[in-house]
DNA sequence: GCCGTTTTCGGCCCGACTGTTTTCAGTCG
């Protein structure tokens, strides 16, 4: 049986090689997949089983992508592919990871020179070949020589988790945004949309000199090399061979700037067919009737002018939004300023805690929360972990901390460690003794789909858990997430009344927001945490709320925007069950 | 390859920068 990652697999190898077979990224047929993709993933159930006539309903999956999937169920593979595959072997596929090597110039050395693969193409370049062929010259050749010594530090497909640049980012921005003539600077891109990783780091700047911003930005000591410098746009990569893109635009064009810089692509794409059918035309200068300006200024001005709701960034991923906007019917989507408390907060009564409770106590408070409940870890965790009787010490403290800050209420609880088999820490009566408990896994990350997923279903079967936290343990960037069958686990959760958790650790962003996107629709509560462990992890709250939001999290599901009183109601009644 | 409140055929987002060119192709975002 195929799944949906496999079916979605075979249609992104086959859109990479029908790019090159074509010549052109931008190919009809190349745009047809990718179009049918988003399709498959922005529809929630499974597709094994599916009909041709059922596929075929899916936005973007017409009679030939359809019949495709169904070869692929049926034989395991899909002929196409298969003579693709032959065509172009994974060492000259790989060619394509190379900047500024594109599939017309990589298929016409293959032709001219024979060249298969990264040795053959060295070999070509230090023997001087390239510059003699058409289109080609000296200055092509060094530009390629440089690139390969570069492959695999800033390859195309390279992307970077969020929590390694997110910081850089804005203060890059901030400083852009002091230069003499400059109004506002402003991280686009992934970045804005709130991805978890990001590719590069895309920076509009609205000023009346667009000239200095190049001259400064290009004297700034990050700058290692420069790939591009025009009169609007210039591109260096860092030391760490991150590129920055930075492109300048008149103060009136800011609007119409950020939605282009923002994306994604296909959200662009959208707005501008929206544009189109409307015969008008929409840039990063402007939306225009002929050479009129209809709206610029303000992205709010520019949906407006297209006949639809404001599209808040994080949803700009071309999976419904532009519908739903279109048709007044955008979710309510959770917002910071919603968010009453934090419900997975550590102190160092936590072996990883650093610092003490009285000065998270201090920082909760400073943060306006009403509620914050203390989970620090179970005993089974064993260097982080408490005893029993150290957690009853520690619940002494916290009721006595709780007396002197009248305006926060400070709950005893506990991030319960899920054991292999889905066991959770102390005894059911010592759990009984917490106000509130999430339940994680911190183990046993390589376990098979099933084992996760049952582990997950006999700990939330557990009437003192209240949330799943850090649902696959993810770490973005270094470590995958568990497996599980998503859809079970959700499904439990529904029935249970379990929050799922999203954790706001930038490296962490767990559970994903596709999952959260399906926990929406299936009716499962959120809870969106800081897991801080240090006072200045409070920030995490921001990102928690904006990935959530990435999900079309709504604010009626989300557990901490609701009072303590329907907290501990809600905690109340599961333990009643 | 997909799609249709003009269309079942003829369209499919728009523009900057570079290097190679005398007006443009390729690549990228």
């Amino acid at each position: 049986m195929t799944t949906r990652s496999d079916q979605i697999r075979m249609l992104v190898e086959l859109t990479k090689l029908t790019a090159l077979d074509e010549g052109s990224p931008q190919a009809f047929k190349v745009r047809a997949y990718e179009n049918a993709i988003a399709g498959i993933e922005g529809h929630h159930g499974e597709l094994s089983g599916l009909t041709k006539a059922e596929l075929t309903e899916i936005k973007g999956v017409g009679s030939s992508t359809a019949d495709k999937i169904l070869e692929l169920e049926a034989t395991g593979t899909v002929a196409k592919l298969e003579t693709l595959r032959e065509m172009y072997p994974p060492a000259f596929v790989a060619l394509t990871k190379i900047p500024g090597l594109g599939p017309k110039t990589l298929k016409m050395l293959r032709s001219q020179l024979g060249i298969e693969d990264i040795g053959s193409l060295k070999e070509a370049v230090d023997a001087e070949q390239l510059r003699e062929l058409p289109g080609l010259g000296e200055k092509s050749e060094q530009k390629i020589a440089r690139a390969i010594d570069r492959l695999g530090l800033h390859g195309k497909d390279r992307r970077t988790p969020l929590v390694e640049v997110l910081g850089f980012a804005n203060s890059l921005a901030q400083r852009i945004a002091e230069i003499e003539g400059v109004v506002e600077a402003v991280p686009c891109g992934s970045i804005r949309r709130f991805s978890e990783t990001v590719g590069d780091v895309d920076i509009v700047v609205a000023t009346t000199n667009p000239g200095l911003v190049g001259d400064v930005v290009l004297g700034y000591p990050e700058v290692s090399e420069v790939v591009g410098a025009g009169k609007t746009k210039i591109s260096f990569l860092t030391r760490e061979e991150l590129q920055v893109d930075i492109r300048t635009v008149r103060p009136d064009q800011l609007g119409s700037a950020l939605l282009y810089f923002t994306g994604s692509k296909a959200h662009n794409i959208a707005l501008r067919q929206k544009a189109i059918d409307r015969g008008w035309l929409l840039s990063e200068y402007g939306l225009f009737e002929d050479k009129e300006v209809l709206a610029s200024e303000t992205e709010g001005e520019i949906y407006e002018a297209l006949g639809m709701q404001a599209v808040p960034p994080m949803l700009r991923e071309g999976s419904g939004e532009v519908e739903a906007a279109s048709n007044e019917r955008l979710p309510n989507l959770i917002e910071r300023s919603d968010i009453k408390g934090d419900l997975h907060y550590h102190s160092d009564r936590s072996g990883d805690g650093r610092s003490s409770l009285e000065e998270m106590v201090e920082a909760a408070s400073g943060a306006g929360w009403e509620y914050v409940a203390f989970t620090d870890h179970g005993e089974d965790l064993a260097i982080n972990g408490s005893t029993p009787d150290q957690m009853l010490a520690h619940r002494d403290q916290i009721r006595g901390l709780d007396s002197r800050y009248p305006e926060i209420r400070l709950l005893f609880g506990c991030e319960l460690n899920i054991g292999r088999d889905g066991d959770l820490d102390y005894d059911s009566d010592f759990r009984l003794e917490f106000d509130y408990c999430v339940a994680s896994i911190h183990s046993h990350f390589d376990m098979s789909s099933d084992r996760q997923t049952a582990r997950i279903l006999t700990a939330l079967q557990d009437p003192t858990v209240n949330a799943i936290g850090h649902l696959t343990g993810r770490y973005v960037g270094r470590r995958p997430g568990v497996e599980l069958d998503i859809g079970v686990v959700l499904e439990a959760l529904a029935l249970s009344g379990v929050a799922l958790e999203i954790n706001g650790a930038l490296d962490r962003l767990d559970a994903t927001s596709e999952v959260a996107r399906q926990a929406m629709s299936v009716g499962v509560d959120v809870v969106i945490d800081t897991d801080s462990h240090h006072t200045r992890d409070l920030v995490r709250m921001d990102y928690g709320v904006r990935y959530a939001r990435r999900g079309w999290v709504t604010a009626n599901r989300v557990l901490n925007a609701r009072t303590l009183d329907e907290v501990l109601a809600s905690v109340a009644a599961r333990r009643a069950r």
